[in-house]
DNA sequence: AATGAATGAGTTTTCATTCAT
DNA sequence: TATGAATGAAAACTCATTCAT
């Protein structure tokens, strides 16, 4: 009856289905960030998408699955927006302010999707599996930034400090902004980028 | 039913309900610390303190309230310890590393609260009242930390950028704090505390 | 989760939700009248109804909403009942005989009905809006009989009294019915009905 | 340790504990009058008392023995000033007058004794015991005047009608007036008091 | 006699999930 | 596939009553 519990994820899945999720998790981010994660039950998300509570249990066997379902659709447009703004640059030095610049340019256009997996990263604390699964993401893009701190530095391009601890403060810094942009909406968007990728900027930079 | 429906918050109370009022927030902060805050629920935070879960709703009228009492506990306690490490400070850049050193030591004293306070904070988003509590509570903190690169800023010590980002970077790179102590539990907390503190003084400091 | 927060209340709701409502009104009558008001809990009024606890909130968003809904299916079914004897009468003094004795059959032919609306509107004075709803009720019921009084004066047909006083004792005199008749189960409710009505005649009509 | 359940109500009880039970029944109509039976619980009652919460269980044993001295205490009160009205009347015309008229007027001056017994008399039908109770003393009240009106009859000062139909319609009236008085405060107690009498005056004399 | 902290049973309400259609 | 009525387990909160002091 149900299109099975899926363990490996990415099983083959009709087009119908893949739109019906799609949609599903749409209504899911602007839910969340209308009325908060501790409110948006399945009942508004469906209300949302013009669909019956039912079909999100049909497509998403667990709560769980489609909150981390959300998590991963708004990583990989994310991961896809700055790997366009890094891509290509040619010191670390601009990587890293691309990286910055980007994140922030980022934020501000997709306010309800920053807002929706900062909710679930820090509700999620009770879904087993969707913790499991946002700190292993987590963990993943702070070692990938790690490793550019890692070999900016054998570069000769940055100074000699802890890669892990800056990775962990450009992280926090930059998931700082959405919060920031929703309670002062009239931030000069351009400025804030900027003044945030000086801040690491001198902050890396050999001396 | 309950000890009256205090206003003014610091109205007299006996010996014995300070003790038990201290012993349930103590036993909500270590609870959302090894749960999570979505399932720290009376009852098992009850069971962790050895008491019936009536017996809660009978000191705090309000789960918000408890929730808020935690909070302040912890506000409190933090001040406490950042106010030693911070005051007669010669310059404002030792005023930095001072906070930002004293934080991450408080960071690595005290998981729990850190944690519980953090949860608190970001699940309080439906609470409307714990919610703009603590809005209130980070806005002044982050005032204060703006001000302070103002007056740095005036009195020559720091580069010329936006304190207002500055503040919201530290605190977020702060804050950042205790998760990560959580994820690497063998890291050298002073080493972290010293790197962090390098970080914001080169982005600070007037080349 | 609920099938909608409907504020017009007349929204349109499908045949089946019709029918359970007015079969939870009816349990909850049932129950209210056997029980009284201060028990009428929704597992009770569900195991009447045998339905689960969960299903009347699936209904009625808030117990104050049944209990409102309650009022007005007895309010209605007895106007109906009313306007059938009392309109078309030849004289006011027809009119209020017809009320009154409309008034006792209809208590003789639906006691729970009247049982469960005069706990509940005993009841609501805690109930903020349910106390609202039903006060207004009553004070649109009295002054109609006040208006009807006023009328009657000038047609020249009563005789010079207080028609709020009147109304308040018709009314009183009215509502003492269920009570009787159900502690004296053997009444002769036609004769009651008559004399009521003799009461209230020689005390309007011009000497 | 307590006073022992006493059956037969009106053992020996110490002044001190007479006094208390006096207090505590005091508290409870102004409780009950200003937040209402529902919201009346203990803690409230014993606040308004300036005693302690268990100190109301350890006079009364139940909650119900609270409420039936309640409804026995203010009967009493309101029986001794019926009486002062009414005897040594010289018709059955005149006690009724006095009766009605005494009543009202009653109720002008002691409004919180009646909205608290018409509360509890509304609200009882949960305590059983109570329930009983308050029955039994309606039934007494209105057997009595059951037996006036019959009086009056025998004495050919009154027409022919129920005497059961006129004492039920009298006591609904008179207990209507609580609320009326209640609902329009400026109302003229002198007058309404009258226009009550008239209008059953009118319904019992003789033509 | 009196306190008031503590309990535990009971209440309404919420909601993911199930299931007949 | 889709609906939406229905369930059942859990939550916070209320409060008469108990009991150690």
């Amino acid at each position: 009856m149900q299109p099975e519990n899926r363990s490996g994820d990415q099983e083959k899945r009709s087009f119908i289905e893949e739109a019906r999720r799609g949609q599903i998790v749409a209504a899911a981010i602007v839910t969340i960030a209308e009325i908060g994660y501790a409110k948006a039950s399945f009942v508004q998300i469906a209300r949302r998408a013009g669909i019956s509570p039912g079909l999100i249990t049909y497509h998403f066997a667990r709560r769980e699955e489609l909150m981390k379902q959300v998590m991963l659709t708004v990583h990989n447009s994310m991961d896809q927006a700055l790997t366009a703004r890094t891509e290509g640059s040619e010191s670390y030095c601009a990587a890293l302010r691309g990286l910055i610049e980007g994140f922030v340019h980022y934020c501000a256009e997709h306010p309800a999707e920053l807002i929706a997996i900062s909710q679930i990263a820090a509700a999620a604390r009770d879904a087993e599996a969707a913790r499991t699964w946002a700190e292993e993401q987590n963990a993943t893009a702070l070692a990938e930034l790690e490793d550019m701190f890692r070999e900016g530095q054998e570069a000769g391009e940055f100074r000699d400090f802890a890669p892990r601890v800056m990775a962990v403060s450009v992280m926090a810094a930059m998931e700082a902004t959405p919060a920031e942009l929703m309670a002062r909406p009239g931030t000069d968007v351009t400025a804030y980028a900027n003044e945030l990728a000086d801040i690491f900027e001198l902050a890396v930079r050999r001396a």
